[in-house]
RNA sequence: GCGCCCGUAGCUCAGUCGGAUAGAGCAACAGCCUUCUAAGCUGUGGGUCGGACGUUCGAAUCGUCCCGGGCGUACCA
């Protein structure tokens, strides 16, 4: 709808031989304004010289005459242009939605390229833990979005095994198995504390005694809390409907020489060097404070080395868009990263990295503690159990990305009208409700291809068409900004706009079968709207509540 | 100290590539159920958009500085 109204300034513009310029076209913040506001004229105002209210007078007229679109338009304020869109225009909408049903909203500007998602990438060191959740939950709604949007979609997974913490995994799971032999066998002092190290131990010593004892043993550890680990991650992730395609390993890139390949490339390239037994990456003194180590002096990399290794490996398997999702905490190294990626020659145009910032929980007043380091943790797993997937899933992305997220559960557990997601749950429910009924009593009046949708002239029911001819526009805009918490937002304004129209517009009326059948195509096609904006965020629609 | 992010109604947050009277939910107050689910609707109150200065016809939005909070600033990941 925008791009058709947007093809039509445009036009306008260019028969009255105005410059090209970037304008914006909003529908206004008030209704009164219309349907469509453009500021071409302000705009164009700066570059002519000219006065904009003038200039815009100008313009309006060309507009004017384009009646199969506009039932009005004016100028208003400095010079805005506000058009009203001729209703007819809606009820067209209206059969395309019905038409399309659930590829109602989705565009092919993508179609046939390939994009690759890494998200989640929790190392198997222990279940995951409710601050993962915002990343799991967001990741997933932007695979969703980027579908929408005509991508094929690889859903990954990177983790690092060969590093530190693994070790640290198989010390601490080792030290717990020996604690049931001999209590007083040392905790390794960074040790993973977790409650699920120990039942890891006891298993295994239900199984193999105290054969194991010998600490030549320790790699059976690793691999076994490691398989562990990742059947519980993954069966979280289950849960809340997420499967990735791909589960990137980093050995893989130590077996497959990407890693010492790369660490050549550097050297020859002269972009790094050895010093006090270390290998260095030079850093760009303007960007970064300091050169940073690749290769610590006992001959193991840093994590940027396979990172950057692996992200070179993602570029040669051919995608036109990869995007990472990452914490706050990694805000500074993935810079490092890409410019690592950049330095060994690669380009990293098609590279997004979306930062999410840290989530708080607390449950009403009192905060939730997140410590890594008592046995007290809140995994993703009890945070699912206590409030459901559904909140779970609304919550973490309902917020931008990019701002402090505080997770009241106590909220998220409520079953009730202060909860938001049942708001719009609930404006699904109504509908289902609606043709329950009407199956009883106008079953005939479902089923009929013909309506008049020109008895639908309420503002309620005008208002409501116009939400839904926006859908495609929102999933449009949203995917490219990355940002689903805007889906939310429209979803909310589809539920009010429904809601309106709900209490003031009764739908079954045995006394006038021609309006009945219009307004449960409209329902129809609000069902639609909402149960695809339902799937992107990854909520499911109820049908009763 | 330096770098990145955030600061909007009592609370949680939308709005931020400059645009019209700054919005929503919750909380408060006042109404609406003999009719398709009141988990809904209608109305009222509530704001120095952290602060100051600057750019502009126009600033919550851009710039500089300051204040407050988060994250980072490792031969951890």
């Amino acid at each position: 709808m925008k791009e058709i109204i947007s093809n039509i300034v445009k036009e306008v513009l260019k028969a009255k031989e105005l410059p090209e310029v970037n304008f914006s076209l909003e529908p206004p913040k008030n209704k009164a304004f219309g349907d469509f506001s453009v500021n071409a004229a302000l705009v164009l105002a700066k570059s002519t010289g000219r006065n904009p209210r003038e200039l815009a007078g100008e313009i309006a007229e060309e507009l004017k005459k384009k009646s199969r679109y506009f039932s009005k338009v004016e100028v208003a304020g400095a010079g805005f242009i506000n058009m009203t869109l001729n209703e007819t225009i809606y009820t067209g909408v209206l059969n395309d939605i019905l038409e399309k049903g659930e590829k109602y909203g989705r565009n092919d500007l993508n179609k046939g390229k390939k994009a690759n998602l890494e998200w989640v990438s929790a190392n198997p060191t222990g279940p995951l833990h409710a601050g993962h959740g915002r990343q799991v939950c967001l990741g997933k709604a932007i695979a969703n979005l980027l579908e929408w949007s005509g991508y094929e979609v690889t859903r990954e997974y990177y983790y690092n095994d060969a590093g530190n913490q693994m070790n640290n995994l198989a010390k601490s799971v080792y030290a717990r198995y020996m604690q049931i032999i001999d209590p007083s066998f040392p905790f390794p002092e960074d040790g993973y504390h977790g409650e699920y190290i120990k039942e890891y131990a006891q298993s295994i010593f239900d199984e193999k005694s105290d054969t194991l004892k010998n600490s030549d043993n320790i790699d059976f550890f690793k691999e076994y809390a490691e398989k562990k680990n990742f059947e519980r991650i993954k069966k979280t992730l289950e849960t809340l409907g997420i499967k990735h395609d791909v589960f990137f390993s980093e050995t893989e890139l130590y077996r497959n020489k990407d890693i010492e390949k790369l660490l050549s490339d550097f050297r020859e390239k002269g972009a790094s060097r050895e010093e006090e037994g270390a290998v260095w990456l030079n850093m760009d003194r303007k960007r970064f404070q300091k050169d940073k180590v690749i290769v610590k002096s006992t001959g193991e990399p840093t994590y940027r080395l396979p990172d950057m290794a692996y992200h070179i490996n993602k570029i040669k398997r051919g995608y036109d868009y990869i995007i990472d999702i990452f914490g706050s905490d990694h805000g500074d190294t993935y810079k490092e990263v890409l410019y690592g990626i950049e330095t060994a020659g690669y380009d990293v145009k098609n590279i997004k990295v979306i930062i999410h910032q840290m989530v708080t929980f607390r449950s009403g007043n009192e905060s939730v503690r997140m410590s890594k380091r008592s046995d007290n943790v809140y995994y993703l797993d009890d945070l699912i159990t206590d409030v459901g997937a559904d909140a779970t899933q609304f919550f973490f992305v309902m917020r931008a990305a990019n701002t402090h997220l505080d997770f009241d559960i106590e909220l998220a557990k409520e079953q009730s009208d202060k909860n938001p997601v049942y708001y719009l749950q609930y404006a699904h429910a109504r509908i289902c409700g609606i043709f329950r009924n009407a199956a009883e009593n106008f079953n005939e009046d479902i089923k009929v291809k013909d309506f008049n949708s020109g008895l639908l002239t309420e503002p309620e029911a005008v208002d409501l068409l116009k939400v839904l001819s926006r859908f495609p526009d929102e999933v449009e805009s949203v995917t490219a900004a990355l940002e689903p918490h805007k889906i939310i937002t429209y979803l909310n304004q589809t539920a009010e706009a429904f809601h309106k129209f709900y209490h003031n517009n009764r739908v079954l009326n045995a006394d006038d079968l021609e309006t009945t059948k219009a307004r449960l195509k409209l329902c129809e096609a609000v069902r639609t709207v909402l149960r695809n904006g339902f799937n992107i965020i990854g909520i499911t629609a109820p049908e009763r509540m």
